[in-house]
DNA sequence: ATTTAGACCTGTCAGC
DNA sequence: TGCTGACAGGTCTAAA
């Protein structure tokens, strides 16, 4: 689900609200979002670490810790961050009441008590109203208690997001598939050149390859390519260096104004505060299949390229000829 | 050596 | 209104 633009967001947002925080230990609802190492030394190697930096690397979010750690998490399809303020509880009873139910929905949070003097606090952090926080703290997987009593929660319904524990030495190690950073002084339209001339498969594949570029998925891939006037399924080795030049201007392009706009948000997609991104109302062709094209009032296509959905104007970005 | 289908999971929405 | 199936911001791996 999210993007590098998503990704940025909120990396940006964890960053002003937790750098200087001090985690006091994780609960873990969903075993298998620990990917690394296992759930029991992940725990006990974070508790009681300072969060000193909240960085990105392609689609994970890194969270430095005092020791030389970081905790890499890549959000997947559905992966969320959520930061509830102090003074809520956590409720954990559906744990015993219903295994099954417990195993999708994870905890429940309830606000604090009107006697409680940090419920002053979450009033003065907006929308905290508990319907509408409901639907924000659901299906919680992992939840990392902070010693100020506020809580990260990360989100995830289906489950597809992981949470690693690396040092800072295996850094290297932990990002070794992954190419360069699309908004970095390294990705230049050299570097595009040398790396569509390797490509023998379609533009659009070549997009979504982390180890090529790190950080485009589904929606600026096709976002790119209409900006570009490119047809997804052009061979990546066959672009003329103009096509090239059009190419690298529109992935900067669309990434940069996906993060100005707060990411691009359908169904699932939120921010540190549970907020949608607005950028879908700034997009040409995701998610617009029979809807006429906004240059030429073509109607906009949806194609499957390598099992994912591809959006594009049949007019504006041609195959053959010219 | 590459492609591709399947797996991992749950929720939502279009269409009958 | 209710059921069914298509589809979803991603990535890994077994099978072809």
């Amino acid at each position: 689900m999210p993007e590098m633009p998503e990704v940025e967001y909120t990396v940006r947002q964890l960053r002003t609200s937790l750098v200087g925080a001090t985690i006091d230990e994780a609960m873990v609802f969903w075993e298998r979002t620990i990917g690394r190492p296992d759930v029991a030394t992940f725990r006990a190697e974070i508790a009681g670490r300072h969060i000193t930096d909240v960085r990105r690397r392609g689609k994970f979010s890194l969270l430095d810790l005092s020791g030389d750690l970081f905790v890499a998490i890549h959000r997947r399809m559905t992966g969320n961050f959520f930061l509830l303020p102090s003074g809520w509880h956590i409720d954990t009873h559906l744990r015993e009441e219903d295994p099954v139910a417990w195993r999708t929905k994870g905890p429940s949070f309830i606000p604090p008590h009107e006697s409680d003097e940090s419920l002053v606090q979450a009033a003065s952090l907006q929308v905290l109203t508990e319907p509408v926080l409901s639907t924000k703290t659901a299906h919680c997987r992992v939840c990392f208690n902070l010693v100020d009593g506020r809580r990260l929660l990360f989100t995830d319904p289906r489950k597809f997001g992981r949470i690693e524990l690396w040092s800072r030495q295996q850094e290297a190690e932990a990002f070794k598939g992954l190419g360069p950073e699309p908004l970095s002084e390294n990705f230049t339209v050299a570097f595009l050149t040398e790396a569509l001339a390797k490509g023998k498969t379609s533009i659009k594949q070549v997009l979504l390859a982390q180890d090529i570029i790190a950080g485009i998925g589904n929606i600026y891939a096709d976002e790119a390519l209409s900006y570009a006037g490119i047809h997804p399924l052009r061979r990546a080795d066959s672009l003329t260096a103009a096509e090239i030049h059009l190419l690298h201007e529109g992935i900067v392009a669309v990434l940069t104004t996906g993060i100005e706009h707060g990411g691009t948000s359908f169904n699932d997609y939120r921010d540190m505060w549970g907020e949608a991104g607005d950028n879908y109302s700034h997009m040409r062709v995701y998610k617009k299949h029979r809807q006429p094209c906004g240059h030429c009032g073509t109607l906009i296509e949806r194609i499957p390229i390598a099992q994912r959905s591809t959006h594009f104007c049949p007019a504006c970005q041609r195959l053959t000829g010219e």
